[in-house]
DNA sequence: AATACGGGGGC
DNA sequence: GCCCCAGTATT
């Protein structure tokens, strides 16, 4: 392995390939964090019009510690993995409260927020303090896999460790510890790419070793696939004369916890109810309504998530009162400001 | 060490 | 369909 050829190289292409990102070159670390969090596991180009109204919504740790977590999931609507939207409200009224406010420089006060592990720790470190902190995301694996042919799978901690050593290595030929990381990641999302990088025009080429070797292909190594659970959601979605609505706040530790929905039944097979089964079901739930209760829409559709495949069924039903007594549910008008699965976003959107 | 957690885009 | 994305928390 060649680490000082490697970092060389990195940045003279990064220095030949500017990619504009509205967080780029910022340091103030409330925005870096901000960015970081919004781009795990998220596309860069995904996460822009989030990272912008986020921001401008809550400019500063202390407006959003005082932000409610309503709020803030409603800004994360449509972006998946809430608890990002949770943990970053919660790390932030731990920094009002541990901090003073501040965000913090050392490293292990970083690590130790809530929703921060040793990636988004790295890039606050490195790019709003200059901390020699080489980030570990999945292009940099990709890139070292193949740069040094590590055969490995990287989920072990055997495999991580030996990127680590590279990358040590590697960030001790620049004092620019923030224009490395910039540098890798661009490298892996523009020209090291999973499938199908073109070699051929790669500064690297010359002394990376899966190149040398014919096994760009194969690396970084295959990851084991995830079973898919099926699960059978039907939302009844009721709404009266004045435009009430029965809605419920996702509190189980499972998918969408935080978010809002209709009301549910999940089942184990698909549910096929006529309107005498969904009557039934309402009672059971100590929903109760004025005037005839009339079946107006009917939707199938079907989500893809990482682990789950979701089978949903929306059913409209039309009534003159709602009456609802319970705590479990509660009754909204105006749905605007809760956040919704993009699922139940997509059917509200067009049936608001 | 393995699994859960969303949603989208590329091929 | 399948892979993977500027990963982390929990089991």
């Amino acid at each position: 392995m060649e680490p000082k050829y490697f970092t060389q190289q990195l940045l003279k292409w990064h220095k030949a390939n500017p990619r504009p990102m509205p967080w780029l070159g910022l340091t103030d670390p409330y925005k870096i964090w901000v960015s970081e969090i919004i781009l795990q596991q998220t596309r860069v180009q995904q996460g822009w019009n989030y990272y912008l109204a986020f921001v401008e919504t809550f400019p500063t740790i202390q407006s959003l510690a005082e932000s409610s977590e309503d709020l803030v999931l409603k800004h994360w609507e449509g972006l998946g993995y809430y608890s990002r939207a949770r943990n970053i409200h919660k790390a932030a009224n731990q920094i009002m409260e541990n901090h003073a406010g501040v965000f913090p420089e050392d490293y292990e006060e970083i690590i130790s927020l809530p929703g921060i592990g040793p990636y988004t720790a790295a890039a606050i470190a490195s790019f709003a303090f200059g901390q020699k902190r080489p980030v570990v995301d999945g292009n940099v694996l990709r890139i070292v896999s193949r740069y040094c042919h590590i055969d490995e799978d990287l989920s072990k901690v055997k495999g991580k460790k030996k990127i680590l050593v590279f990358l040590t290595e590697a960030m001790s030929f620049t004092k620019d510890a923030a224009a490395f990381n910039q540098a890798i990641m661009n490298f892996g999302a523009l020209q090291c790419i999973p499938s199908n990088p073109n070699c051929g025009i790669c500064k690297m080429s010359k002394k990376c070793k899966a190149l040398l070797n014919d096994q760009v292909s194969y690396l970084p190594r295959a990851k084991t696939k995830i079973k898919k659970k099926k699960r059978y959601f039907t939302y009844l979605d009721i709404v009266d004369l004045q435009g009430n609505r029965v809605i419920n706040r996702r509190k189980e530790k499972d998918i969408w916890q935080g978010l809002y929905e209709l009301i549910l039944n999940e089942t184990e097979k698909e549910w096929k109810p006529n309107l005498e089964k969904i009557s039934g079901f309402l009672t059971e739930n100590e929903i109760h309504w004025k005037g005839t209760l009339g079946l107006s829409n009917r939707l199938k559709t079907r989500r893809i998530l990482s682990h789950q495949l979701i089978n949903a069924e929306i059913i409209t039903l039309r009534c003159d009162k709602i009456q609802y007594k319970g705590t479990k549910f509660q009754i909204a008008n105006r749905l605007k400001g809760f956040a919704f699965p993009k699922l139940l976003e997509l059917y509200l959107q067009t049936n608001l």
